[in-house]
RNA sequence: CGGGGAGUAGCACAGCCUGGUAGUGCACAAGCUUUGGGUGCUUGAUGUCGGGGGUUCGAAUCCCCCCUCCCCGACCA
């Protein structure tokens, strides 16, 4: 023991708080974090943890820690320094591209930092795993990253070096890899309720490195980085990249009325359309030009819908898609932009569902100053229907009878995935099964991005004085404050401070000869969830006051004896850690 | 990488247009004062004005080059 265990006084503490936020932080999470004096950047997305700061992010680490143990999975820590060769070997050296931090060692040797780890722990398994008897593992490690991120941005919410959750689980078929990746997604579901934030399992694009399986745990947040569509009902939930809307239903009129031209001048967009013919945009067949390899392809979505590109781009079977410029437009329908319609063009169109199933629909005449109404589809165009919409607020959710779609924003926290056998396969991590059969390891991969949570969940969790912590990673979970010059009061104080550390409770005692204001403001900055005032005038009377962090109304502390105090206030820190499970 | 903005004391900013050797607030130090929501007063310390080059008798200020950072977009296993 080095140090004499004493509770941590704020006036031997290293706690900069500052009045002012630095100009450059413009999220709460990055301005509360940077006041409360629980980080500093250096670098732009590189930040140091001060000591506040690194208690919540150990918190949020030894929850992951326990669950992931829980869950059947082993620990180790494997280097953040790594030789090319191994990305060289997936190709994914040249994939990463300058998201990679490479460096050159002194004899001019390829390296560069760790931004994920599938290559390093597939070089160890294929080394020391040769047998279906030693499957299935989950290893993971919790480690600092590098990622050479194009616009570090959002403080702590993308940074260059950041600190990460990976596991990665080893199983010798599809059925045990999915049997690991439920496993993991259990564990992740008690990491992320007891961390005590709001978020959704979403479905999300599975990206480019193969995997069907896979779920994003987006925490909610305004300011999140995501837009996700979930149904207000169902446990439906989808990254906005590929959520969809229940297939709507084709109800024909009894009789169609052929199409006719009418004039529309200088009304090239839907609104001035719709406003200028007085029909809702609803009727509108919104026709867009995309340039696909070489090829102009129509896309038509319901007038008061948008285009989502991700689908588009799955429909057609490409990468990306690119908009049609100015004089593509010109040529492919013989009008300006926002004349462009599906009746007569010569070309692939592709159409939504929703617009496909619009009768007496409006569309451009491509041609200037012109517009088509009552159009219909199989009559006087033909077109592929697919589902390449965004979703929008309030759309029929596909999974229940009765739910609405609601749009959110959130940051993603952790993504799960199964990967099959791509490491695996390019890399030769074979086993022989039980028939002596020669076979690629079957791998799942899991991340959960530790350092981001932590300004998650301020992103979460603050007003307008500061944070307020969910109790179960706060820095410390009760913060005593002494009020005023009476030597009698700090005495008090001190006495109530030892009896919660006698009773296991984690405690902040600001003793510093400051105002009363200067530690209530710092009190409500830093967000500790209990606060426990001592201050002469109450303690004349025999009491302590306890207010919450989240109760606005400073009237409204709760006043306890003395005596009771310590007991008193235990018993509310075990409950606020209960109730976080399901906060 | 495209567009926009900014680098002056620890932090937030003024000064730059119109060149004359740097200032305000907060923070910091000392003293007095005050003690339930960032107390008031007095005094004080603190700057390679992002870096380099140029013009000039003289550059924070004008010109050129470079670097860094922020915002929007592109990107994001």
């Amino acid at each position: 023991m080095c140090y004499p265990a004493h509770p941590m006084r704020w006036s031997r503490a290293f706690i900069p708080t500052i009045k002012e936020a630095p100009a450059d932080a413009t999220n709460a999470s990055h301005i509360y974090l940077t006041r409360g004096g629980f980080v500093r950047r250096i670098g732009a997305g590189i930040y140091e943890f001060l000591p506040l700061g690194l208690r919540v992010l150990r918190k949020i680490e030894s929850i992951i820690r326990q669950e992931m143990d829980g869950a059947g999975a082993q620990e180790l820590l494997m280097p953040a320094l790594l030789p090319a060769d191994y990305f060289r070997e997936t190709g994914r050296w040249d994939v990463f591209g300058d998201n990679l931090l490479r460096l050159k060692d002194r004899k001019g040797g390829d390296y560069h930092l760790g931004p994920t780890h599938e290559e390093i722990i597939t070089d160890l398994v294929r080394r020391e795993v040769r047998s279906y008897r030693d499957l299935p593992k989950n290893l993971y490690q919790i480690q600092t990253k590098y990622r050479d991120e194009p616009r570090p941005r959002g403080g702590l919410l993308r940074c260059r070096e950041f600190v990460m959750k990976d596991a990665y689980s080893f199983d010798v078929d599809e059925a045990g890899a999915l049997a690991s990746y439920e496993a993991m997604r259990g564990a992740y579901i008690r990491i992320f309720d007891r961390l005590g934030l709001t978020y959704r399992m979403v479905q999300a694009d599975s990206g480019s490195m193969g995997g069907s399986t896979s779920a994003e745990f987006q925490v909610l947040t305004q300011s999140g980085e995501d837009a996700i569509g979930a149904c207000h009902l169902c446990e439906y939930a989808a990254n906005l990249e590929v959520a969809s809307a229940r297939e709507p239903v084709d109800q024909p009129p009894s009789s169609m009325a052929p199409y006719q031209k009418v004039h529309t001048p200088n009304a090239g967009t839907i609104a001035e359309v719709s406003a200028f013919l007085k029909k809702c945009p609803e009727k509108f067949l919104k026709s867009i030009l995309y340039q696909v390899g070489g090829e102009i392809v129509m896309v038509i979505v319901r007038g008061d819908h948008e285009i989502n590109e991700v689908k588009l781009a799955h429909v057609l079977g490409v990468g990306e898609v690119l908009l049609a410029d100015d004089e593509q437009i010109k040529r492919a329908t013989g009008a300006r932009v926002g004349f462009a319609g599906p009746v007569g063009f010569q070309g692939k169109i592709i159409i939504d569902r929703d617009a496909a199933v619009v009768h007496g629909g409006i569309t451009g005449a491509n041609e200037d100053d012109y517009h088509f109404v009552d159009v219909e589809r199989g009559r006087d165009f033909q077109a592929t229907v697919a589902d390449i919409r965004s979703v929008v607020q309030g759309d029929p959710c596909p999974h229940c009878e009765k739910g609405k779609i609601q749009l959110f924003r959130g940051i993603e926290g952790g993504h799960i995935f199964v990967l099959g056998t791509h490491y695996s396969a390019t890399m030769k991590a074979h086993f022989l099964d039980e028939h002596g059969k020669d076979k690629p390891v079957v791998m799942g991969c899991y991340g959960i991005g530790v350092s981001r949570l932590v300004a998650t969940a301020v992103e979460q969790h603050n007003d307008e004085d500061g944070i307020l912590w969910p109790m179960a990673i706060a820095p410390y979970q009760v913060h005593v404050i002494n009020t005023g010059p009476d030597e009698n009061v700090r005495q008090t104080a001190e006495t109530v401070v030892g009896e919660l550390e006698a009773l296991g409770i984690e405690v902040l005692w600001d003793d510093r000869a400051e105002r009363p204001g200067v530690k209530f403001k710092d009190a409500d900055l830093v967000g500790i969830p209990l606060r426990l005032t001592v201050g002469s005038k109450t303690l004349a009377q025999g009491f302590v006051e306890l207010k919450p962090r989240d109760e606005k109304d400073n009237k409204r502390a709760e006043l306890l004896p003395v005596g009771q105090a310590a007991a008193t206030v235990a018993e509310r820190v075990r409950a606020l850690l209960a109730t976080s499970h399901d906060a």
